[in-house]
DNA sequence: GCCGTTTTCGGCCCGACTGTTTTCAGTCG
């Protein structure tokens, strides 16, 4: 019995191949098929599904970028655990020269390099052995490589250890991007700046800031931009780009065209990759070429340049409509935006409610209560333009309270929600939000249930079950009539854990038979239901909800992060339910 | 090795910057 191998431990193992395939061809001839194993890898990180049922069920070719070969070899790898010819083709090389690979500024060669100049095969404490070897002046001594080559791969070393790999969540990063922008602008050089990247796509996580500026004097730009002063280290500047680290590690890349070009600027640096790859396959195919500078029309005599000021006349020329930058991933938005099919995507203007809301009403919960009451919280609904809300505290803990204690509380809440409702402030629901135990029976006695207009069901706890059995405990959870919302679904938390595992083809069907909603969690280290399963959802009209889980006032204006996922999984405004009016939203419920 | 709005063969995005090798390879996004 092998070990169950994860999406992402598979992409791993098909950048090692490709890897080991740059250092056996000796020549441009495998560039592809090194190529198509980093692209077979990428799509398989970003696969909504795990690879192996995908495999169980036959489906492995319906993953981009996976063909007959490499389904192959991953069909042998789920049977046996292992790919013989991936082994034939790595056996050669060290395996120190893979964790090398995960140091800035060392690829392949120059992993394969240190690893045969300084003898070290194994991973084990490589990483370690190659910071000692470096101090001690061996990596100059290496032809090819010299002395800042030495001092760079120590420093880089030493950067890693501080930041690890661990991404950027999304204020964080548009909080370094703010500051950087209004550093900026304080030059006259600057005629424009805007952050870009996967900041601009809103991606859950960032890893680098990215910045766009419109100039006539580029340099002025790079230089002012390098005066940062916040800036810890110069990582790069050529004539229209450069990179620098900030404190708290974050690295920041800038780039400059002038205004009459920023278009097609806005529309590489924006991304993604992928995005920009299958645009440019696109317009080849038409005859153009595409770079950050604009537009070449290839098969001319003298291929001239044309500039585009904006991002809209440079998709135009294309033939293609206006991409949302949520959209930009290559899953499908370029062949819409061809035949005018791209979704009018869900705005923060849409939304006329937050249903998951904490008060500090005490009901003696087991989680944690909120901070602000009633009246303060429908006060902010109120300045958000809201139309109706939800009040949604945990459940009173099972362990604490006795059913009777547990009625008494639940009373005294709707009593108080009843007089809100008499104020004529608001529509106002009373929830709770309540636990899914591990057995699937939820937290809160049945009479209780009478006195709520709805539940919110969620996981707190047993997150280490099999994906049947939490299945099973999720779809009883569901099963009450009054648990018309799956809060929080996948329990993930950036860069802290893993989501559970669901099966979700089960939970899908379920909800759409049931009528249930899934909750898209606005909270910035939750951002759950994910993108990609927000657009599984959608393609099966299944609804959700936005909500933002606010346990004090301000977390209530944190509803454009929902917004930002629900719009990335392709959603509109007939997807979410709580952009509908209140007299057609109370329906529901 | 993948893939198809001219193709089941013959293509495959495009450019940036650094360090070191005096003309370019390696890495990155």
């Amino acid at each position: 019995m092998h070990k169950n191998m994860t999406n992402l431990e598979i992409a791993e193992l098909l950048r090692s191949v490709a890897a080991a395939y740059e250092l056996k061809g000796k020549g441009p001839f495998n560039r592809f098929k090194i190529g198509a194993y980093q692209k077979a890898a990428d799509s398989i990180e970003h696969s909504t599904m795990e690879l192996k049922d995908l495999w169980e069920e036959g489906k492995l070719d319906q993953v981009p970028g996976i063909g007959s070969a490499i389904a192959k070899y991953l069909g042998e790898l789920f049977k046996t655990g292992k790919v013989r010819h991936f082994h034939s083709v790595m056996q050669d090389l060290p395996s120190a020269m893979f964790t090398f690979m995960q140091v800035p500024g060392i690829g392949a060669k120059i992993a394969y390099k240190l690893c045969q100049e300084l003898k070290i095969h194994e991973e084990k404490d490589a990483l370690k052995r190659l910071e000692e070897l470096a101090k001690l002046g061996k990596i100059r001594e290496i032809e090819g490589l010299g002395t800042e080559s030495e001092a760079g791969i120590l420093r880089n070393l030493q950067e890693l250890k501080e930041r690890g790999a661990a991404r950027m969540l999304l204020p964080v990063a548009s909080s370094i991007a703010d500051d950087i922008l209004v550093w900026l602008k304080k030059t006259p050089a600057v005629l424009r700046a805007d952050p870009l990247g996967s900041l601009r796509r809103h991606v859950a996580t960032v890893g680098d800031v990215d910045i766009s500026v419109a100039s006539d004097k580029p340099r002025e730009v790079i230089e002012h931009f390098k005066n940062y002063p916040k800036k810890v280290r110069l990582i790069e500047a050529g004539p229209h780009t450069s990179s620098i680290l900030v404190t708290g590690g974050a690295q920041v890349d800038l780039m400059v065209q002038p205004p009459v070009s920023y278009g097609a600027l806005l529309a590489h640096f924006t991304g993604s990759k992928h995005h920009n790859i299958a645009l440019r396959e696109f317009a080849l195919r038409r005859g153009l070429s595409l770079s950050e500078y604009g537009i070449k029309k290839l098969r001319t005599h003298n291929p001239e340049l044309k500039t585009y000021r904006t991002e809209d006349e440079f998709y135009r020329e294309l033939g293609l409509d206006w991409i949302e930058p949520e959209l930009r991933e290559d899953t499908g938005e370029i062949e819409a935006s061809y035949h005018h099919k791209l979704p009018k995507l869900v705005k923060l203007e849409d939304i006329k409610g937050d249903f998951h809301l904490h008060s500090s009403f005490s009901i003696h919960t087991s989680h944690d209560e909120g901070l602000h009451n009633f009246a303060e919280m429908v006060k902010k609904a109120e300045s958000l333009g809201y139309e109706y809300l939800g009040f949604s505290e945990h459940n009173p803990s099972q362990s604490g309270t006795t059913k009777n204690e547990v009625l008494t509380l639940l009373k005294r809440k709707k009593e108080a929600i009843e007089k809100l409702k008499s104020a004529k402030i608001h529509h106002i629901f009373n929830g709770l939000e309540v636990d899914i135990t591990p057995n699937g029976k939820l937290a809160l006695p049945n009479e209780a249930v009478d006195l709520l207009d709805y539940m919110i069901v969620s996981v707190h706890s047993s997150f280490r079950l099999s994906k049947s059995e939490q299945t099973k405990r999720v779809l009883a959870g569901l099963s009450h009539p009054k648990a018309k919302i799956f809060g929080h679904p996948t329990g993930r938390r950036l860069n802290k854990r893993e989501g559970i595992e669901l099966d979700w083809e089960k939970i899908f069907a379920f909800c759409e038979e049931h009528k249930k909603l899934l909750e898209i969690n606005s909270w910035y280290d939750r951002l759950d239901l994910p993108d990609n399963l927000v657009r599984e959802a959608v393609k099966r009209g299944i609804k959700m909800i936005i909500n933002t889980d606010s346990h004090q006032l301000d977390h209530m204006e944190l509803m454009r992060y929902g917004v930002f996922v629900a719009r990335r999984g392709w959603a509109e405004k007939d997807d979410i339910v709580n952009t509908l009016p209140y007299i057609e939203f109370k329906e529901i419920f």
